[in-house]
This record gives C-alpha cells, sequence and structure tokens, in this order.
DNA sequence: TGAACAGTTGAACAATTGTTCAAGTGTAGG
DNA sequence: CCTACACTTGAACAATTGTTCAACTGTTCA
C-alpha cells in the first residue's frame, strides 16, 4: 500500500499524488482562471485590449480600428465587461471603454512580450 | 478633413484613429498571444498547467489526478507541447512532462493571482 | 414629439473544439 | 519474436462560440 505513494523526489522532499492534488488551486479558482484566459484567447477581445492599453475609446472608434461591424465589438465589449476586463462610462450619446485594472495590462503585456522573445 | 483626425488628448498629446493603429502590436505577434491565451483557455490545460508548475510528472499520474482519460490528457498535452507550453523527456516506456519555461509559469500565476484578488 | 445617432441584444448559422473510442507507436523484459 | 505497458493519434460526435442580421434601448437636439 505505501509502495505506490512515493512519486518522487523535488529538492531532497518526496511527494504523494495526495500531496499534490492538495498544493494545487481549488476548483473555483481553476475556473475563474481558465475563463480569464479564454476570455483573452480570441483575437478580436486580444485587439480590443490591445487599443484600450493605449487609450479610452468609443464603441465606433474601435469598430473603425478592426474594420468590423459595431455589433460584433458590442458583442465582444459586453464579454469583456461581464468578466471585468474593461469598464465603461456613458458620455451623451457616446460610450467610451477602457481597462479595468492594471492586472490586465500587466498579464497582456507579458504574453506579448512572450511571444515577441 | 482635420476635423475627423483629432481623437482624443491623453497626458496633453492628440491621437488620430492612424497614430493608435501604428502602435499596436502587428498581426503575427497578435495572433501569437492570442493563440497562447486560447491554449490556456480551457480547465484541463489549466489544471495541467497548474499541476506542472508544482512538479515534473508522467501521462498517467497527470491522469490520475485529474480523474481524466490518458487519451484526453495526451491529446491536451500535445497541443501544449507544441504550442512550447510544456517540454517532455522520455525515459523508457515513461514520458514525463514539465512546463517549457518560467514565462509560462509567471503568466499562470499572474491570474491565479488576479482571480484571487 | 420625433428623427437621428450610438450602442445593445437575441436568434440563428457556421466554424471550432474537447472528449471518447479504437487502433496505432515504441520500449522493455521474457 | 511476442506480450505487456505507457503513451499517441485519427475519426467522429456533441458542445461551445463568434459573427451577422434585425430589432431594440437610450440620449440628443430641433
Amino acid at each position: 500500500m505505501d509502495e505506490k505513494k512515493v512519486m518522487r523526489t523535488v529538492n531532497g522532499k518526496e511527494f504523494t499524488l495526495d500531496d499534490i492534488k492538495d498544493a494545487l488551486p481549488c476548483d473555483e479558482v481553476l475556473d475563474d482562471t481558465t475563463l480569464l484566459f479564454k476570455v483573452f484567447g480570441d483575437k478580436t477581445r486580444t485587439s480590443i485590449i490591445s487599443i484600450l492599453s493605449k487609450i479610452e475609446l468609443c464603441v465606433e472608434d474601435i469598430a473603425n480600428l478592426l474594420d468590423m461591424s459595431m455589433s460584433a465589438v458590442s458583442h465582444q465589449l459586453s464579454i469583456l465587461r461581464h468578466t471585468k476586463i474593461v469598464k465603461y462610462r456613458r458620455c451623451g450619446k457616446t460610450v467610451y471603454y477602457s481597462l479595468d485594472d492594471e492586472h490586465i495590462r500587466e498579464i497582456y503585456k507579458l504574453a506579448v512580450e512572450h511571444v515577441s522573445e
């Protein structure tokens, strides 16, 4: 019964599968983390994020920059809003979007740096 | 013709849409960044990454930890391999997987911290 | 009030994706 | 060689997702 327990030695310490399981993030954190990446994992949305990491902009301008319909952009902005990646403020008929938080900018920046080598 | 060009003032400087477009990452970088996030954006894969951020492990152990079939895990490992997120070494019949690079660990860690507040 | 503008939203469709199942490598031991 | 083991791979299926189109909300201004 003991023989299957010892898995591997790292830095002179032995681990069992249960030890590893206990060290993993809980299900909720894993779900939230996955969702965050999933939302980042679409080109329209990373394009929007790359724009908003530079400047606050309205939907029409974003749509023009991406050469896409306002509807398509608005759908994606709705996803980015609900996952707290962007925030917005209304000013008359116009709605201005910007990144919600510095973490978002950092995660995006780190990924761009990584793929740029 | 001039009136549509001035977009917004940030830190006392004016920007046009073309200025913003020029400041964005090129298409290839955007594609690669999106792909990186897309690969991170699946629970099986983030689970694998969370495990490999702790320890090098073989396919069977990963499958046991996740309570999934070896085939399903192997398919996902194949995606993680091709996108250079994990590396592997064969040792007899057994294949050991680990994270490819510190950037990967950092991006994952930053995201977990973000969702954990 | 009513027309115009900026944006949102729901339904529907095509495209993509993750898992299962079965068949296939490749290595080790007898 | 042949079997067992650890893993990989291709096809197929269900589930998810992004865009389009049309209808709708909310604000401004005449």
